[in-house]
DNA sequence: CAATATAGTTCGAGAATCGGACTATCTGCA
DNA sequence: TGCAGATAGTCCGATTCTCGAACTATATTG
């Protein structure tokens, strides 16, 4: 009902155009076959790979939406999964042959985002955004790696 | 993938960190029977009720998934469906009993939640975020009221 | 080594989402 | 005025997303 908008608001309506614009860009180039849930969750896999569980926490679904989503990604050729060498227990995700290819296309559109969102509000504005929003993830991110 | 999370990214987990506490509290308060499609979409309804179709614009879902949020929400008792005097096609969905009673939980966390950012960031530093947030928006709201 | 915790999966159900087609009403223009 | 096209909303059907609960396999801890 607000007029005046909650600062959580505002930085969601920025953050799904976003996230909008990449995923259209995707499907520009041709990767169609992914979904808004699907990016979410492919989109935190680390260079490295990433467990499943860790996945779906950083993308706040649970466990079984991750490994859903995961299927989807790993059928479409983004994603595979590999074994985790220190716990047999676990799998690490790792971003496959199509999840490459795809990346830059993502990474070409958030750098496009980014640079219209400096045009238009000035370097100066565009970096304390950055600082605050940095800060304000020690207290709104549950996950955050501390340093490690 | 990113080790240096983009702005978009940043805003995401502190916007949902929000969303995550509203629903939380409303939940605390008794109103454990909305969900968070649910919940998006009453948050966009203006003080004098607000057309479906506006509805479904700004929080970016089809016209049917829209309709069918609001039925749940109208079946919970949140908000009711009435006529628009100015076109009989149209309908203005308005915040019922339920909804009135809900909104002040909500107001209040929000609150909480804005206190908590402000103390975190200093006052200058949220002043700055809000206004590049606001400022963002101009070219991130493909629905912005202009004005009006 | 037994007890407990953790990683991941499977099963089943419910919620959310959309494309397409439809009715009712409104608007613009000949 | 009256009709063609636009718009508000709904219904139907299919797909995607989501989670709770229960389960297997491996790790960890005392």
């Amino acid at each position: 009902m607000a007029v005046d908008l909650n600062t959580a608001l505002l930085m969601f309506i920025a953050a799904r155009s976003a996230e909008n614009r990449i995923l259209a860009a995707l499907r520009r180039a041709g990767y169609d076959d992914i979904t808004l849930a699907q990016a979410r969750v492919a989109a935190r896999i680390g260079p490295d790979g990433t467990r499943l569980t860790d996945l779906a926490e950083q993308a706040q679904v649970a466990k079984q939406t991750a490994s859903f989503l995961v299927d989807q990604l790993e059928r479409a050729g983004y994603v595979e999964r590999t074994v985790d060498p220190t716990d047999a227990r676990a799998r690490l995700v790792r971003i496959a042959r199509r999840g490459t290819e795809a990346l830059p296309v993502a990474r070409a559109e958030e750098a496009r985002i980014e640079a219209e969102w400096t045009e238009h509000l000035g370097v100066r504005r565009m970096k304390q955004l950055r600082e605050a929003l940095t800060l304000l993830r020690e207290i709104t991110d549950p996950y955050r790696p501390t340093g490690a």
